[in-house]
This record gives C-alpha cells, structure tokens and sequence, in this order.
DNA sequence: CGGCGCGGTCGTACGGCGTACGGCCTCGTT
DNA sequence: AACGAGGCCGTACGCCGTACGACCGCGCCG
C-alpha cells in the first residue's frame, strides 16, 4: 500500500498557517500567544545565535511558556521555520527602481543579499516543500515585475531570475561559511589558513598541483582573505549580468 | 577567557584523516575496520536513503561493528562527512577535453552536476570548515588548468570557477529538492501541485500578482514540471557562460 | 617463557532533540 | 449552575552524537 503517507503534508493545514487564516478567538482575554509571536521570536533566536540554537524548547522558554504550548500554534518546527521564511521575505524593500533592467535586477541581487546578511539561518533552512506563502508571492511578482518586459519569454524570465537568485544564494553562502568559521575557531579566515597551511604542506609532494597553490595563492592573498566572498559575488553578479544581456540583446535583434 | 576553544577543530588530527596518514599497523592479523571501509558504506547509506539516514548507530551496524567502534578511526561524525566529500571527489573524471575554454568549462559543469546527481547528500553537508583533502585539491588544480590559459588573471581564474561550479550546486540543489519532495509525499511534481492550487486560490485575492501567476503557470507548464531545474541549469549555463565570454573577449581586444 | 602494555572493540550512559499523549484549568455559553 | 471547548503544558518516548571506561588478545621485552 503505497498510498498511506505519513503526513505531515497536509496542505490545508501548513497553507493556512502561513496565509494566517484563523478566526479570532471569542475569548476575552485573548490568548497569550500567536503565531505572530512565536515567530517573532524564533527569528530573533535563530538570527542572534544560528538555526542550531533554534529549538522548540528554547522557543518557549524565550516567550515564558511550556515547551508544548507552542504546538497549540504550529503543528511542527517544520512549518514554523517555513514561516520564518516567508515572513522574513516580508520585510524586503520593493521599491520602484529607475533605470534599465540591469540596474532593476543588480538592485534586486544586492536586496537579496542583504536579506541572506540579515537572516543567515535563511541559507542552512533546509525546506524540500516550496513555501508558498503570501509574502513569498509578493516578492516573487515584485522581481518578476522588473524583467518582464526585456524581451524574453515568461519560461526565459522566469529562469533569468532563478539564475540570479541562484548566484545571491551562493554567493551568500560562501561568504556566511567564512564568518561561522571565524566565529566558531574564533580566529580570522587568513589565521585559519595560516593554522592550516604547515601541514599541509607536509602532505603535499612538493610540485604538485602547481596550477592550485600559485592561483589559490593568488586569490587568497589580493582580497585578505575578509573580501573573497564579496569579490566573488560582485564578479559573479556582473558575468550573469553580462550573460543576461548577451541573449536580451540577441532578442532585441531579431524582433 | 575567549582564547580557550571547544576544539573539535584540531588542524593535524583532521588533516591527517583527510590524507590517510596511519603507519600500518603491526598486528599480524589486520584490524577488522579501516577508514575506508567505514567511508564505503557511509556513502552507500547516505547515497541510498539520504544523510538523516546516515547515523553513527547505523554506520557500526552496516559493518557488523559495535557504534563506538567507528569512532577508533574518525574523531566523529562531522569529520566522517568530510572525509566522505573528499572521497565522492576522487572518483570524477578528469578527462583532457579536446577544444575551447568554454567547451571544456561547460564540460567540467556537466561533471559536476553528474557528481551530485550520484552524490545528492553532498549538497545538503554542511561543513562550514573548508575539506582541504588530496581528491578535492587534486580536482581544483584539474578545472583550474582547463581555464588558467584565458587571459584572465589568477584571481578571475579561480572566481569564474567558483561561479560555475556555485551555478552547478544551486541546480543540482533545486532538482535534489524536487526528487525528495516526490520521495516523500508520493506525488510527482505536478501532482503536489495540483493539490496545492486550490488551496493556494482560495487565500489569494483574485487578480493579485498576475505576473507572479502568468509567469510561474508559464514556466510550470511549459516543461511538464519534471524538467524545470534542468532547463533551469541549461539556461544558467549558457548565460554564464556567455558572461565570462564577454570578459575574455574584452581581455583578449586589449592585449 | 612469562608478564605487560597497548591498540582495537564496544556496552552503558548522558544530555539533548522533536513531539505524542493526556490531564488540567479557565472561560463563554447554555 | 453545569458544561464543553480551547489553551496550556508535564511527562515520557524514541531518536541522536558521543564520553567513558572495561575487556580482550597480540607482540614485545626482560
């Protein structure tokens, strides 16, 4: 019997979580919590100390409430972090940008990017289902609304920004590993390698893999060490760009 | 005291691990566990049922061991997942591609993809401390060679790496997530999403986000939703692509 | 040849997690 | 005044990673 499914995946149940459907409780005194709180406060404890520092007991001993209490609101640490999700995307800025496409869509990477700054837990949030929440659709049709009209296909602009969101991710990621690592060695990024490089050199047959150590060198060393990251999503961000404008361009031509 | 660390993080310890620094052991009778066996059935759990399923108890339990007996050979889990990344490096090819950069790059992309598709818990170990072992150095000194010639410098050497290879994991993450949400809930894509639909239609407003609605209807189904992330990868690829060409292009116009 | 030390093995136990279950208390309604 | 439902939450279960220390058999040294 195939058919049987653990649930879990009841999508009236996590859809109306995240869309807040709830008819207000009749009571007086109303209840002395919500999902609003809840979440509130699992961000602010996921923000300040990472997702692993996220627990349902830490959460509610955060809003002085028994750790089951907070199940009353949400049906599991699942759903609640797909909250946090989307009402993180919620406080995105979606201003009306002047200027052509490229500087629309650079605007939208650098707002993603910060949001990645702001919320890291947001990249280690492993979430298989897709979130669909209301403020997910919001951004979604705000960044779409910048490149709609470029040229391309709704498949083509769809991917376009898939593609861009993509590298913001990445790049984020890349940039949030560095700053773990510092914070959990509690030494900078050039002393962890310098730590590192010593034995490694032991390992290494010396005059192997010249191509890696003279350009790992290279990179290590121009940006020290605290710019990679950033060098690496800004060069990124102008080839995809670029790339971006190679097939606008080639559309353009063959109108 | 901030300068006392929880350590876990001892340098020669994991260093050693990684590059399998152990002096045979002098017993005659060899010890029933190494390294590589525990390595081998490590990555045949995590291949076959993902890494939660990969657990220390069933670990010692595949190899007829007692837990605590895996952990003479590796300091913990973590570094157990490490040494397994490095490992999953060392059995990708590193043909000599015959033609361009980019028909080399675009091979290297290909690989990569191929990597994760074999290896899909690799896209979700979070290691926030660098692997720095023999396979993965041995594979960065192999792409970087199919780009060193370019006419870039070093440092956009090793960033036009690290752009498509960060493309490579950002899609190969998306399709992972499309197969374990039809692993676990039953569905195929397109199922989950027509239980989904209306749910999602009686909370949206009618009208609201009609680019949103246009564009993801589009791109949902246009490709029968079981390709979406490898368009999603065939597209990227091409843009950046395209995007690093124009930077080689103008490198090579002002030589 | 006898004793010892040591490397490999692993049973037990601890502290932490997510969460199922069922009881209790408080209130609005009848 | 009695009731029922909704909010609250203590306890307990089954997982996890892993610290600790005991056991055991082999190779070496006296």
């Amino acid at each position: 019997m195939a058919s049987e499914r653990k649930a879990t995946a009841d999508p009236a149940r996590s859809l109306a979580l995240l869309w807040r459907t709830r008819e207000p409780t009749s009571r007086s005194a109303g209840p002395a919590l919500s999902v609003d709180r809840i979440v509130r406060v699992a961000i602010d404890i996921a923000d300040a100390e990472g997702l692993d520092a996220l627990t349902m007991r830490r959460v509610g001993e955060a809003l002085g409430v028994g750790t089951m209490s907070v199940y009353t609101y949400v049906p599991g640490k699942a759903e609640l972090v797909a909250v946090m999700i989307d009402t993180a995307y919620g406080e995105m800025p979606r201003p009306t940008v002047e200027g052509d496409w490229r500087t629309r869509l650079e605007r939208i990477a650098r707002d993603n990017l910060a949001l990645y700054q702001r919320h890291p837990w947001m990249l280690r949030a492993e979430t298989t289902r897709p979130v669909l929440g209301p403020h997910l659709m919001a951004k979604y049709d705000y960044e779409l609304g910048a490149i709609v009209d470029i040229g391309l296909t709704d498949v083509e602009v769809d991917a376009v920004l898939t593609l861009v969101l993509g590298h913001v991710k990445s790049a984020a990621r890349a940039a949030s590993e560095v700053v773990d690592l510092e914070r959990e060695t509690g030494m900078t990024d050039g002393q962890w390698w310098q730590s590192h490089a010593p034995w490694l050199e032991t390992f290494l047959k010396p005059g192997a893999y010249p191509t890696a150590s003279r350009v790992g060198t290279a990179a290590g060393q121009q940006h020290g060490a605290a710019y990679g990251p950033e060098y690496a999503f800004e060069f990124g961000l102008q080839r995809v760009l670029d790339g971006i404008s190679v097939v606008v361009a080639e559309r353009a031509a063959n109108r």
